[in-house]
DNA sequence: GAACCTAGTTATAAAGCTATAACTAAATCT
DNA sequence: AGATTTAGTTATAGCTTTATAACTAGGTTC
C-alpha cells in the first residue's frame, strides 16, 4: 500500500494504461492484470474504479471519439474550404499519431455483453468526419477550387482513403512516427490532382 | 461418431471454419470449441489434425498469402502496364471480398509462442503486391500513360490507399458485398486523375 | 484525535480455453 | 476375416482471466 491516489487520477491512469497496452498488445489481449501491473497496483484494484472491464473500454472509446469530434469542430474555424479540408485530414492523422491504438479500438469487436454501443459510437464519430470532409470538398468545388467534373463522393472517398491507408499502415507496422509527414505529402499530391485543370479550364474530353 | 472423413478433408474444413469464424468473431476470439462445433465435432477432435491452435492460423495465413502471391503472378500476364495495374488492384480487392477475414488476419498479432513468422509472412506477400504495383506504375509512366511529373512512390501510395481504404472499410462494417464495384469506380477515377494531361502535354507550372 | 470514507490489499470463486490421456470404432490392408 | 491404423469420443488436468468478498490503512472531516 505505497501511494494512494485520488479516484479521478487513478481512473485516468487506468484508461491511459489501457490505451497504451491496446497499442502494444492489441485490445483483445489486454488484461486487467496487465493494466494493474503497469500502474504498480494489484489486479482487483481496477475494480475500485470501474465496475467491469468493458467499462474501461467504454471510457477509452468515448475519450477517443471526443477527440475525433473535437478535431472536426476545430476545423470549422477555417473559413477556406481547402484549408478546412486540410485541417480535417491532417488533424485526424495527428490523432492516429497521438493515439496509435485508435484504429484497433475503432475496429474492436464489442466485448462480452450484448451491447453494440461501442462500435456504433465510433462509427458515428468517424461518420461525422466523413460528412465534414464531404462538405468541405463540396464547398471547394462550388468555389471552383476543385474540379467540378468529378463526383463529390468519389473525391471524398479518395481523400479519406489516404487517412484509411495510414490507419491500416499503423495496424500493420505499428510505427506511428512519420505518419504526418507521409500524410501531408499524399494529401498535397492528391489535392494537386483534384485541383489541376481549374487553372487550365476549357479542355473537355 | 456420425461421419468420419479423411484427414485431408477435415483439415481443409477446419481451416475454412477458422477463416469464416475469424471474420464473424475476430481471430482472437475464435476458439477450438467453436471450430469443432461448426463442423459437428467435439473440441479435442481438432487436435487430431493440428498439433496446436497456432498451427491452424499458420495454415490459414499461408493459404491467404498463397492467394495474394497467385494474384500477383496472374497479373503479370497482362502486358499493358495499366491493365496489369488494374489486374493487381482489382484482384486484391476480389480477395478481400472472397476472404473478408483477410485484413483481420493480416493485422493479427502472433499468437502465443514467440514466433513472429506469421506477421512477417503476410507483410512479405503484401510487400510483394506493393512492389508489383510500383513496377506497373513505373512502366505506365515510361510508356507515357501516367503523368511523369509525379513521383512513382506517391502514385503507388495513392493507388494502394484505395485498397487499404476498402480493407479498413471491411474491418469497420464487415460487409464485403459491394467492395469490387466501389473499388473499380475509385480506381478508374484515380487513374483518370493520374493520366490526365498526358493528352494535353505542354502546360507546365 | 476519533470517526468515517474509500483506495488498495489478499484470497479465492467461477468460468472459459488449450491440450493430453485413454478409449472406441470406422476404414483400410493383407 | 482378422489385424492395423486413425478419426473421433469422453474425461480431465492446468492455466488464465474476470470478478467478488472480506479486510486494511491513508486521508479528510468534525
Amino acid at each position: 500500500m505505497r501511494v494512494r491516489k485520488t479516484a479521478a487520477v487513478r481512473k485516468a491512469e487506468i484508461t491511459q494504461a489501457a490505451l497504451d497496452l491496446a497499442f502494444q498488445m492489441g485490445p483483445d489481449r489486454v488484461t486487467t492484470a496487465m493494466i494493474a501491473e503497469r500502474l504498480g497496483l494489484t489486479q482487483p484494484a481496477i475494480y475500485k474504479h470501474f465496475p467491469n472491464k468493458d467499462d474501461v473500454w467504454r471510457t477509452v472509446t468515448e475519450a477517443l471519439c471526443q477527440r475525433i469530434d473535437d478535431n472536426i469542430g476545430a476545423a470549422q474555424d477555417q473559413p477556406e474550404p481547402l484549408a478546412r479540408l486540410r485541417a480535417l485530414v491532417i488533424g485526424q492523422i495527428r490523432l492516429l499519431q497521438d493515439y496509435p491504438a485508435l484504429p484497433e479500438i475503432m475496429v474492436m469487436r464489442d466485448p462480452g455483453s450484448g451491447t453494440t454501443e461501442l462500435r456504433s459510437e465510433v462509427l458515428n464519430s468517424v461518420g461525422g468526419l466523413r460528412e465534414a470532409i464531404h462538405a468541405a470538398i463540396c464547398a471547394a468545388q462550388t468555389s471552383g477550387q476543385i474540379r467540378s467534373d468529378l463526383d463529390v463522393d468519389d473525391c471524398t472517398a479518395l481523400i479519406i482513403s489516404i487517412v484509411q491507408g495510414l490507419a491500416l499502415r499503423l495496424l500493420r507496422f505499428r510505427r506511428p512516427e512519420d505518419l504526418i509527414s507521409i500524410g501531408e505529402r499524399l494529401l498535397s499530391v492528391q489535392l494537386l490532382l483534384l485541383m489541376e485543370k481549374a487553372k487550365v479550364s476549357g479542355d473537355s474530353a
